[in-house]
DNA sequence: CTATTTCGTCATGGCGCTTAACAAATTAGT
DNA sequence: ACTAATTTGTTAAGCGCCATGACGAAATAG
């Protein structure tokens, strides 16, 4: 619901479109895609007067995108006002699909997203990738993202990119995983493993959850924190609409901001991180269960039951993160902080503590605290959607790779 | 006619101008200006190759600014190249100037900058404004702008702007402030107690000292994290070249981040927030001086002639630094921290376990720590600057106003 | 049925950048 | 010293893109 009118893109920073009338023109396609998809059905008329230019130039702007297959006419509308009905217009159900692809530690899944942010194909495969060499990975990965495209392509569809999700760090050319530690995947680039022809980027999943949240969330805000837990604790931060990504591309760590100065050591060198309270081993353990063998569903099953060791093993891991959160908010002073991935089903348990502790900590006006609705699909949709973004933001690029 | 002038907040710099054809052309006024600011003198050849347009363009986009009286030629180049010289172009020292003013708690001061970034004049009044009602001190601070605004169009220059620097929150609206502990001054709009007829900005002091490192300092990169210390601890936050300031304007409040959550109670409501352990009051006590009467001054003077007690509380200091640094550098991953305002002079004693503890409790690649080079200054500088980056920001609406 | 309102399109025009050509001013080569 | 080559800055023509204003089309209001 908030104008998502950017001109950068989201995905690929650094790139601007020059100060020329070429530009000015993709700019000027870019802004009606956005302003249509995000509006719904919308008339020519409409349009331009929410971006601020005349009917006469939106026609040719329009007209362009629909030869493109980008926008599709619906017909005249039927409102109770005066005068002409407007012709409704809608981002096209037949043109660029977006290929999301999320590598998980117990399952591969690819969709397919279509402008309008409808999912058209999905594939899954089962069954954990923890330890296994890259290469079968990929490889299985690969034919998924087959199986999708293909599917896609029935429908009317053609793939405009494919968005990769890792659970790790990934360095900034969006091509290389740093490190996976649940994988057990270092320094790998991804480009040749994976089908050439389709433009690739890969990201963690945190970010890709995040984003994600910005563009499908129902209330979010375009300033927020989004702070997600799989294994490790993620973190990711929007700002004006836009995740920032460090400069190593490693922004957003959450999960090693220091509670307890003098608490237990962590893998990471420092001692008491976040993690060390609030990570999934470290709740399990206070829940008395086996880390390792349990997971995370189980902890939600039996705080839902009743069960005291678990409830006072998620209060405490609460209490830990409104701390670190506190430091956050204080830094960053965000409009939310959104609790995702395996929190937002914990969230009943955690959330008492962490606002309690966020509230005694800091004086001033505050920061809602959310829980996602979108759970564990975040990552996947957030990657499928980036590619379409990316169509958004640039549309007439797309139209020449029809 | 023209475009409403926008009023620019000191670090929105990419503020958008509508994508018309008369955009554009502000746009490229605008990069051209940019480009001469920060490359010394330049030929229009030079200028044209640099912004990615064309020769021609480039000459009547100059011609415009040297009628408007933002750019000079300096005559031919003469370098040993083969081939027509150019002629060189500059910002002009006779043109738009900036007014930046500080509102200390010990004094007033203000300056005139001209495009070029040189001080071209200066006022500064000493003594206490602590505890005094606003009027008197803002009668007094006009005054003061008054003689340097007399004195730099003395000189040729016209003021283009009055930003004014105070030791406190300023709201989003950059005029009110929120609350100045130090002055005790709250919810206090300077609009009306200031010089009408200038556009006026008002920001935290921290706030400015930070884009002054950004805009003057030697080496700073576009991402980083600016710590900086008067009587509270001060913080801001630079993202890919711009100040991040969070949804209420808050942001930056490192001062409040928790470093023991189970230390001393705070006046923030919280406990062991950094101020406990690194703020004024607390290094003085710790060090077995008394706040109040004493000052930081004192700190780096005895500190320099080796007095155990005060190495001691500096060295606490820099480890409460550390943790409450490390939390940061997880979540923003920056390029370099800076210590400006009083943590600069008292660097040497503080940087060895400030960066121990960030080195212990960081895994990757780390972060540079750097001491600011202007100090004290910053504030001010960074006031005056901000007026003269909006005027190379959109020149046209610069000129409009000769 | 007429007047009014709004929509989409068309022809015209203005603005801004590019292209191409040219004169001016310097260096390199013979 | 003289010519050729190179680079700069300017000029005129051209094209792309948006704005303006007028028009027919399609609805509602009276």
């Amino acid at each position: 619901m908030t104008a998502p009118l950017q001109e950068a893109h989201p995905s690929s920073p650094g790139r601007r479109l020059p100060d020329t009338q070429q530009g000015m023109r993709r700019r000027n396609l870019a802004r009606v895609m956005h302003t249509v998809s995000a509006e719904g059905p919308l008339s020519r008329a409409t349009v331009a007067s929410r971006i601020g230019l005349t009917r006469a130039t939106v026609s040719t702007l329009v007209d362009e995108l629909i030869r493109s297959g980008l926008l599709e006419e619906l017909g005249p509308e039927r409102p109770g006002r005066v005068g002409r009905p407007g012709s409704a217009l809608t981002v096209s159900g037949r043109g660029p699909a977006g290929i999301g692809a999320e590598i998980g530690v117990d399952h591969l899944a690819v969709c397919a997203v279509d402008l309008r942010g409808a999912v058209r194909a999905r594939a899954v495969r089962h069954g954990t990738n923890r330890g296994r060499p890259p290469q079968p990975v990929l490889g299985e990965l690969a034919a998924l993202v087959g199986q999708v495209v293909a599917e896609a392509e029935r429908e009317g569809l053609w793939p405009a990119g494919l968005a990769v999700a890792v659970p790790g760090l990934v360095a900034r050319d969006a091509r290389t995983v740093v490190r996976a530690p649940n994988l057990d995947w270092h320094d790998l680039d991804l480009g040749p493993l994976l089908p050439a022809g389709l433009p690739l980027t890969v990201d963690n999943e945190a970010n890709f959850g995040s984003l994600a949240e910005l563009w499908l969330g129902e209330a979010t805000p375009r300033d927020f924190l989004h702070v997600s837990a799989e294994i490790g604790i993620g973190g990711a931060v929007v700002v004006d609409g836009r995740l920032l990504r460090g400069t190593h591309g490693f922004a957003g760590e959450l999960g090693h901001v220091p509670v307890h100065p003098e608490g237990p050591e962590c893998a990471c060198g420092g001692r008491g991180c976040l993690e060390q309270y609030a990570g999934e081993e470290a709740v399990l353990r206070a829940a008395g269960l086996t880390p390792g063998q349990d997971r995370v569903e189980l902890l939600a099953e039996r705080a839902a039951q009743g069960d005291t060791d678990v409830r006072r093993a998620l209060r405490e891991a609460g209490t830990a993160l409104g701390i670190a959160l506190t430091g956050a908010v204080n830094l960053l002073d965000p409009q939310a902080i959104v609790l995702g991935g395996a929190l937002a089903a914990l969230a009943p348990w955690l959330l008492p503590s962490l606002e309690r502790e966020l509230a005694r900590r800091t004086a001033g006006p505050g920061c809602v605290v959310t829980v996602s609705r979108l759970g564990p699909e975040g990552p996947l949709l957030g990657a499928a959607h980036s590619v379409v973004r990316a169509v958004l933001d640039d549309p007439a690029a797309a139209a020449e790779r029809v």
